[in-house]
Parts: structure tokens; sequence; C-alpha cells
DNA sequence: GTTAAAGTGGAAGCGGTGTTCCGGTTTCGG
DNA sequence: CCGAAACCGGAACACCGCTTCCACTTTAAC
């Protein structure tokens, strides 16, 4: 009644065959961004899940509400990924390991590689990143490397996502199903993050 | 008369007219291209050339064409780069200094960004980097840098388009007006390249 | 100066995609 | 079992950007 109580976390619990159509869109949507990344229609996932172009709607404002939806469960995946880093022993082996979770997740679907190297305003990205706590974790990843001497005093934070930018450029290649190319691509940086006097204890 | 002999090389000379106006619709297609990327509209490039989409079309038969002739142009600056990298003293300052100047190119013109990053398929790109004499040049850096030992072993010619199609996805940023986020980014990719054990004579 | 060929401008055509709308269907509390 | 409310499907709509088309203008050869 009051329209105070219920104003920002107004939760109403979605009916049986809606809660059941929702989960359908949000798999297919997985899979068509996935593969296709951005350029997917709003139709295909409504096709792929079974339902109509409404209930897609329904259920999200809009195609940005779709996909961010759908990256922000990556960027949970990188977050977690850094936490877990933290607790490996070696300092590099964490920091790298991280690295290489991010170039397998960006592999493996095209629209995390189309919103990081574009897609949508930075704001937006900065903003998801900052929400799932990647920014947080980034930091303390790129810390404890830094005082276990695992890379160089110059890398900064930032440094990370402007990698993950070019990697995500470099992964979504049609060409490079084996996945060669990215890999030796992230070598490469890898290398140049390195510190050239660490050596694992 | 003779329809064969005029076959392929049929160059006939353009209208005075005709000649300026296709100028002025690759300036202008230089300059909006060059901001704002593939996103350009046709209709864009001739109103800033003044004149008609029709006269655009006329000298270009599409979209495509366009582009691709600006981004040949490109091209043709990164092969030159390239053979200036060879006549530096120092294999690893030449080897540098052209990627280096590749970036700079990048940084300046979206357009070649996205078409390295995407925006056409592989082939075309391909075939591009091969008519400018790209693909040869970069061959011939590679080797040169390697017997001075200034980078790894490991590196491959194909190694460059990689790099060069990260480091556009992260030069096209909107947000790095300065470029300290793009040189940061290539800098980090040459430490990855660079033999450790070199010095320069 | 005349005229045929070359070139021009921009309105209209067209295909494609995100989004809306609403008559019909399903759910579920009473 | 009934009825209101929630939900669904997909045709229709709206918009957008590349490309075409052709009546009109300009060039340049004779």
């Amino acid at each position: 009644m009051n329209p105070v109580t219920e104003q920002p976390t107004a939760e109403k619990p979605l009916r049986a065959d809606a809660r059941r159509n929702r989960e359908r869109v949000l798999a297919a949507a997985r899979k068509c961004f996935g593969e296709q990344g951005y350029e997917t229609q709003m139709t295909d996932v409504a096709r792929k899940a079974g339902v109509g172009v409404g209930t897609v709607y329904r259920h999200f404002p809009d195609k940005t509400a779709l996909v961010e939806a759908l990256v922000a469960e990556r960027f949970r995946q990188f977050t977690e990924g850094a936490r877990k880093a933290l607790e490996v022993e070696d300092a590099w082996a964490g920091f790298r390991e991280w690295l290489w979770r991010c170039g397998e997740i960006q592999a493996e679907d095209r629209m995390v590689c189309d919103f990081i190297t574009e897609a949508v305003g930075a704001e937006r990205r900065e903003a998801i990143a900052e929400d799932e706590g990647l920014a947080e974790a980034t930091r303390a990843v790129i810390a404890h490397a830094k005082d276990a001497g695992a890379i160089r005093e110059t890398v900064e934070p930032e440094d990370i996502p402007t990698m993950m930018c070019g990697l995500g450029a470099v992964a979504r290649s049609e060409d490079d199903p084996s996945g060669r190319v990215w890999r030796r691509h992230l070598e490469f940086m890898l290398d140049g993050l390195r510190d050239p006097s660490y050596s694992a204890k």
C-alpha cells in the first residue's frame, strides 16, 4: 500500500511460467550472444528460447539490458578468478592463471569481447566492473603480485582492463578456432608484465 | 574498338570536375572515417565533401570500396614504416620505432582500427596487407630483428598483425585523448617481444 | 556554338532490426 | 471451479542507413 516502503526493492514473485521462460530466454541468450556477439538479433534469442519476442522484452526492457545481464555474469567470473589468484601459493602463478582464465572466458563468449572492446560506452563498462567487484579485486591482485615482486612496479591496475580489451579483440577473431593466436598474444603480454628479476619461490 | 585490347586496364581519363570531386570525396572520407570509424555514414561524407551521395557512389561502388581505399593508404604507411625500420642502425630501435609509428597511425584514424580489429573479413585484411607489401615488409623486419638478437626467437611475423589488432582496439578507445593508455599498452607488449639478453650496439 | 557523353544531386526505394501493442492464454488465489 | 491479473506470441510498426535512379547540369570534342 505505502508506496514508500516498496519503492526500490519491490521484489514480486514471478508466476511459474514466467520464471521458466525467463530462464529459457537467458539460456538462449547466453548461447546466441556467446557465439555471435552483439550482432545477435532479439528474434534469434526468442526463437532459440522457444518463446515470442514479446516475452523476451517482458523480462528485459531492451537489448542493452539483456546484454548487460549476460556480461555481468562473465564479470563475476573474472572477479572469482581474481579471488582465486590471491590464494595461489606463488604470486606469479596466481596472476598468470587469472589472466589465462580471463582469456578462456573471452574466447568462448564473443559477447563479452564485444562488450569489452566497444559496443557500449566506457561508463557502463566501469559501472559493471565496479558492481561485480572486479575493480576492487583487480587492485588486490596487482598489489599482491607487486608485493611478491612478480610483476614490474610500473604495472597499474588500469593496465589490466586495457590488456583485456586488446586480448578481447584478438580472441574474438573468427579464424582462431584452436585459440593458438590469443594464447600466444597473452603469453607475450605476460612476458611484458613480469618482473625480470622474479623467480618462483 | 577492339574490346580485348582495352579489357582489364581500361584507364579512361576523368573529366575535370569528376577528378576534383573525387579528391573532395576522398578528403572528406579521410576526415569522417578517421574520426568516427566505420559507423560514418555515406551521407556524412557527401555533405562534408559538398557533393551529393550519388557522386560518392559514382567514384566508389559501395561503402566497403571507399573504406578499403582509405585503409590501403594507411597500410602503405605501415609498409613505409617497416622499410625505414630496416635502415635504422640499431635493430631494436628500428623495430620499436616502427611499431610506435603504427600505433600513432591507428590512434589518429579510427577507421583503420575498426578495420584491423573487425569490420570486414580477415580475407580482405590479408589481401590488402599483401597488396600493399605489408606482409613481406613485416617478414623482413622480424627476420632482421631476430638476426640482430633484438627480439626473441619465438616471435613470428604473424604475431605483428595480432598485436596490431589488440593495439587497435585499445587505441580507438574514446577516453584516451592523450594517447597515454595505448602507449603504455604498446610499451608492455614491446617488453614482451624484446630479447632479454639484447643490448643496443 | 552545338551536341553527345559524362557527371551530378538528392529524393525515394529497400532491406534489415529493435521495439511496441494487444487479443488470446495461463496461472493461481479464493 | 471461476475470474482477475499476469503473461504470452508474433504481426505490425518505426526508424535507420546503404544504395539506386533519373531528370538536370557540365564538360569538351568538333
